[in-house]
DNA sequence: GACCTGCTGCGGTATG
């Protein structure tokens, strides 16, 4: 068989490169330019985006040479990574002498660009999830989309576990209804559920037979290395920023070329960044700071100097954790805990780009307990254990938001529609009373706000849902897509640029003359100008460090696993690894005043201090869970007879504090405690349950369209915002039986907030657990850090400092 | 003198 043009044109083109096609490029080669459809799994940096585009150009050689307009779409959910992707496209075009035009429309496409791509499309787009909806809101979506062939979607791994992923579900179902013979292709990284992921990508009808898995054989070596404190406390308190081993993490960094360090919070950034350039002034040139609240500009800087060699330390967030190869990077190391082993994994690929390479991370514990985790990353990288992404089912919000979007573009037929949406994961279990409903919420706004003109933004014309108000469609736009932003402000030199952005609450803390340190360096709060706040470069090195109210991860359940499988193996063998052995003395302490669970022990402990009574579990299932527990303990415990706790958990276990004494033991001879009888109840009816639905249904009413968030540019008091969702919530609760978005706001409380799922295998597990309860006559080495933990939210942080001093000299000496 | 907690991502006003 000889072989066709196009691929005689390729095998030119790779032989002029010198350059071998790796055999699971050729099998996904092979897959794409069969018809098939499916997923490539192979690490970056391995070429997974030639394996797809190559024979993408084939099959456009050997095609009748007809204008088309747009044929494939390459969706990216990094805007970042387009700019790199066109170029590498368009230079294979060009060096092939093709002719086929790749253009790129997201959020910075240049306006006039978007007016010629609305005349003629390319042949490839390279898209975001966002602005793909945003050309389906448009007039003559449809006909934009009715050549369109391919879908490629890049990081699916990404986008899948989100709300975007979602978005992404629904534009492929329409456009699979605009043509049938779609081919859609996902590249991902390794993930637990990685069928699971080509499944939500293809339709749940769809045969996953009859798509393809391609993976890259090659595996990447990976390296995982400890640094080891001097010494540790037997008493863990000291915060999580783990600055006592920055000497360490230097000399590190002084043994490689490049080195990043990923930290978990960007005030963690700014307090390593200005700790190594106060210790080590001949960093200064050749080390920057990134994170997601930093200029824009600032992190492009950053990014070109890696790639150019000219840093030899970048300290950062998950900012870099994607994207961009940046192949002088010899070492990651990552300072406290990484909360799952697959985000490890993916950090530590940051390092050792080239093929074949060796990847190298160091991880660097903050606190004594995460010495322990320090060896059940090494268990899970070693036995290749990697966390799931389940899909988000369900979100009304975001169908809402698609609805609206159709409706704005060519308008949509109510029972077509129906069709299209249930043939997604997503929604493949939604009723027609559901979808009815929605349908309602679009026309009227639901019977709660049926009296409110602005919230009827649907009309039925001729038997086509249709948007007809100008300024509702413009609104609409304005306002698509499903990130949902604290409000935040600009900062800005006086006379210079601008750095970045912080909170509101953390300016209005702010006094004319204060002193903070952002984006590494010192800056002098001047004023607040058209809502920027304007500093100047401030003499005094000490300031205050930004805070920013970020997200809580918590311990993945798979890393938990390990954990509560190594502790008791620490005390057994303490010599099996040099963390056990560094340990030694805290687990010691442990054992003493307490005992060290192992896996088949639920451990209680019951003491009481001047604050009260306390009661620690722990159940070692990350923060999250734990919250969930204290509340349905709290809440159980309540019923039994009146009586109130102050609740505090870490990722370990959690503590409920009572000015009564509870006899646990007895309670728990008579009373089911941990049953999972009951649990939505228990957990809807404690108190807590509505004032969380509260603030999840910010969100929700935000992507939904019930909220506008205000003209871009044009700046809205978060607390305003926050005020009329809280309306909304209550007037639908109150109003409304069967309101679906409060509906996916409990949901999303039981799911995102409580991780029901993961607190019901717990609490099985927990049943068939040994139950031990110890009482203690002074705070172990497990429930002092949760101690300070609550105390740390009541007290401001010198008088924390003072009251820790006491609780050490109280609680530090002997027994 | 030691200590500072809490990720990321996108989009956007303008016609016949």
């Amino acid at each position: 068989m000889g072989k066709s043009r196009g691929h005689r044109v390729v095998d030119q083109w790779l032989e002029s490169k010198n350059w071998v096609w790796a055999s699971f490029q050729k099998k996904a080669a092979a897959a794409y330019l069969a018809g098939a459809s499916g997923m490539v799994n192979a690490p970056t940096g391995s070429g997974k985006t030639y394996a797809l585009w190559l024979p993408i150009l084939i099959r456009h050689i050997n095609a009748p040479k007809t204008r088309k307009g747009l044929q494939v779409l390459w969706v990216t959910p990094l805007r970042a990574l387009s700019k790199d992707l066109h170029r590498n496209m368009e230079l294979a075009c060009l060096e092939m002498n093709l002719q086929w035009e790749v253009g790129i429309r997201t959020g910075d496409t240049h306006s006039q660009d978007r007016l010629r791509q609305k005349k003629r499309m390319p042949d490839t787009l390279i898209i975001t999830p966002e602005s793909l909806h945003q050309l389906f809101s448009q007039k003559n979506a449809s006909t934009t989309f009715k050549n369109v062939h391919t879908v490629v979607i890049d990081e699916w791994h990404e986008l899948m576990g989100t709300k975007r992923g979602t978005q992404m579900e629904l534009a492929l179902s329409r456009l699979r209804a605009i043509n049938p013979l779609l081919q859609t292709w996902g590249i991902s990284a390794t993930i637990g559920n990685l069928d699971q992921a080509r499944q939500v990508l293809i339709g749940p009808q769809a045969n996953l037979e009859d798509t393809v898995l391609i993976k890259a054989s090659h595996k990447k070596r990976l390296k995982v290395r400890t640094i080891l404190p001097q010494k540790i406390e037997t008493l863990p308190w000291s915060g999580y920023m783990g600055i006592k081993l920055v000497d360490q993490v230097v000399e590190v960094v002084q043994q490689h070329r490049t080195t990043l360090v990923f930290t978990n919070t960007r005030s963690q950034t700014e307090i390593w960044y200005r700790t190594i350039l106060e210790r080590y002034p001949e960093f200064a040139g050749i080390m920057a700071l990134h994170h997601g609240s930093l200029d824009r500009e600032i992190r492009d800087w950053v990014e070109d100097a890696l790639h150019q060699e000219r840093l030899k330390l970048v300290i950062c967030t998950s900012s870099l954790d994607l994207g961009v190869d940046f192949r002088p990077v010899e070492a990651v190391v990552q300072v406290g805990s990484p909360k799952s082993i697959a985000r490890f994994v993916q950090r530590a690929g940051r390092s050792g780009h080239q093929p074949g390479a060796t990847s190298t991370i160091y991880f660097c514990p903050t606190n004594a307990l995460e010495l322990i985790e320090a060896v059940s990353l090494r268990d899970g990288v070693e036995r290749n254990v990697l966390e799931d992404r389940p899909p988000v089912m369900q979100a009304y919000d975001v169908l809402a938001q698609w609805m609206l979007t159709l409706a704005v573009g060519d308008g949509f037929q109510e029972r077509t529609l129906y069709e299209e949406v249930k043939r997604t994961f997503a929604y493949q279990l939604m009723s027609r009373t559901e979808w009815e409903w929605l349908i309602g919420y679009v026309s009227t706004g639901s019977s709660s706000l049926q009296v409110y003109d602005e919230y009827k933004k649907v009309e039925l014309v001729d038997g086509v849902y249709q948007v007809l108000s100008r300024k509702v469609a413009l609104r609409h736009r304005l306002s698509m897509g499903t990130i949902v932003s604290e409000s935040s402000l600009k900062v800005k030199l006086q006379q210079g640029r601008y750095l970045g952005q912080v909170e509101e609450s953390f300016v209005t803390r702010l006094k004319p003359g204060d002193v903070f340190f952002f984006g590494g360096m010192s800056v002098e709060f001047l004023r607040l100008h058209e809502m920027t706040v304007m500093v100047k470069k401030a003499t005094a090195k000490k300031g205050m460090l930004v805070r920013w109210a970020g997200g809580r991860m918590p311990l993945s359940s798979q890393l938990s696993a390990f954990i509560r499988q190594r502790l008791a193996e620490a005390q057994a063998n303490p010599s099996k690894e040099k963390e056990f052995t560094k340990l030694a003395p805290l687990l010691e302490l442990q054992a003493r005043r307490s005992l060290i669970p192992d896996a088949n022990t639920l451990l209680i402990e019951q003491g009481e201090t001047r604050e009260g009574y306390h009661i620690f579990i722990y159940p070692f299932e990350g923060r999250l869970v734990h919250e969930g527990m204290a509340i349905l303990l709290a809440y159980r415990l309540s019923r039994l007879s009146p009586i109130t706790f102050t609740v505090a958990m870490n990722d370990y276990g959690f503590e409920l504090l009572s000015d009564q004494y509870v006899d646990v033991a007895a309670l728990l001879e008579e009373h089911a405690l941990f049953s999972t009888d009951h649990l939505v109840d228990d957990i809807y009816q404690s108190v807590n349950a509505t004032e969380m639905a509260r603030r999840k249904f910010r969100e929700i009413a935000a992507i939904s369209g019930l909220m506008f968030q205000g003209y871009p540019g044009k700046y809205q008091k978060a607390r305003h915002l926050q005020a009329s969702a809280s309306l909304l919530f209550t007037v639908m609760s109150k109003y409304e039986d069967r309101n679906l978005l409060i509906q996916q706001a409990y949901q999303e409380v039981l799911t995102y907030q409580v991780e029901e799922q993961r607190m019901r295998v717990a609490l099985t597990r927990i049943a068939a657990q040994q139950i031990r309860i110890m009482k203690i006559a002074k705070p172990t080495p497990l429930a002092f850090p949760i101690m300070v933990d609550r105390l740390r939210e009541q007290l401001t942080s010198e008088k924390l400092e003072d009251r820790i001093d006491k609780m050490l000299q109280q609680y530090s000496h002997e027994n």
